[in-house]
DNA sequence: ATACATTTGTACCAATCGATCTAAAAGTCG
DNA sequence: CGACTTTTAGATCGATTGGTACAAATGTAT
């Protein structure tokens, strides 16, 4: 049995798209239903809105889980123990600059920005996902440097939840910086001083 | 002559402060009049609200000006040519780091979160005391290396804006993992990461 | 052709947004 | 006391918030 009844005139996946960019600029409070219905297919009316995605929260969670699989893999390269861990790390800063600093979508990390998405606790629920990202990112980084120095390449002193910080910290910063406009050589300059942090912390005698 | 008429019920000083909390915590849009109505003095009228401060748009302005000329003091150093450039970076961060950790009002820096604070273009100018002093203070750290640079303290060939970038988006992030609950402990751990950043550029014959 | 399924547009819902009007209340002056 | 000044409380403003009811429109299946 294939589809039946009246057809929409506009793309769902296109829908959500465009929705996930209107998230990622304003937030989840600060974007309201008339912003998304004037958005999505050229504008649709309230009940193709909610006939479509539910509420407004559902069509968040599409559009955030959409961002998860599409933007937010620049940060991947942490968790692939094929790729060597300096490496892995400075992939994933370079990559999420690039990507934060690219035309066609807002600029900043979607996720960290998120952060202020949801003032009140009630709200709290609807950034989780947002927030257990950021998580993860942090884990990321320190697994990295743990990695490293169980591997040898890293002293046995290293601290890795400090270190792991700093990049994670220095990171969620860069949306900020890339909200303010700055330029992605700028930011790519600094990842070059920043990974210094690690090359000082490399096992000397080889 | 002395004050004539009706004498107020709220302490109005205190009230900009309470309302200070509010917009640190939530924002600018995302923070109601009945949020700011209802935490005045225990509760204040609308009328009462508009005589005091004319408007909301007043009240953040003054909130902003109350932040800037207090909590926003911990980067003060960064102008301060009596101090060794090398601790006037050490002394922002941390003191930064102490500042958006410690209890008695919301975590983060009002600062860096109003970044999220003006979606539309047309808000933009309410939060630009707030933009304008995330720039100043990336002005800072660009001044305190230039400074070390100029003093011989760091080598010449090192990068001072480079540099600078690095340290204040590690700043700017440390508003996010404030906002998640990370220990100042931890964020002072990888401050003591990051300041090797500076140590390694350090001309090394004395 | 007719029954069925789904989307569409129009109108509407209560609640809240920031802000204003009017008038009583509560002080300081002469 | 009475004139003056300011703040107070209650009612209300139009606009916007997220969300629904209802019926016409438009497609597929039998």
């Amino acid at each position: 049995m294939a589809k039946m009844g009246r057809p929409r005139t506009f793309d769902r996946q296109k829908a959500v798209v465009q929705a996930m960019h209107l998230f990622w600029e304003h937030g989840y409070e600060m974007t309201s239903l008339s912003q998304l219905k004037a958005n999505i297919g050229g504008g649709i009316s309230t009940p193709s809105f909610y006939a479509a995605f539910g509420s407004k929260e559902e069509l968040f969670n599409e559009a955030v889980q959409c961002y998860l699989e599409t933007y937010a893999c620049v940060t991947d390269s942490l968790w692939d123990d094929e790729i060597p861990p300096r490496d892995a790390v400075e992939l994933a800063l370079r990559r999420s600059t690039k990507m934060q600093c690219e035309s066609g979508h807002p600029k900043g990390c979607m996720v960290s920005l998120g952060t202020m998405s949801a003032p009140t606790p009630e709200l709290a629920h609807v950034v989780e996902p947002l927030t257990a990202s950021r998580s993860r990112t942090l884990q990321g980084f320190v697994r990295c440097v743990e990695r490293a120095i169980a591997m040898g390449e890293l002293a046995k002193k290293a601290n890795a939840r400090s270190m792991g910080i700093a990049f994670n910290s220095f990171l969620q910063g860069i949306s900020i910086l890339a909200r303010d406009g700055m330029d992605a050589a700028d930011l790519d300059a600094s990842i070059t001083e920043l990974m210094k942090l690690w090359d000082i912390e490399v096992c000397q005698p080889k």
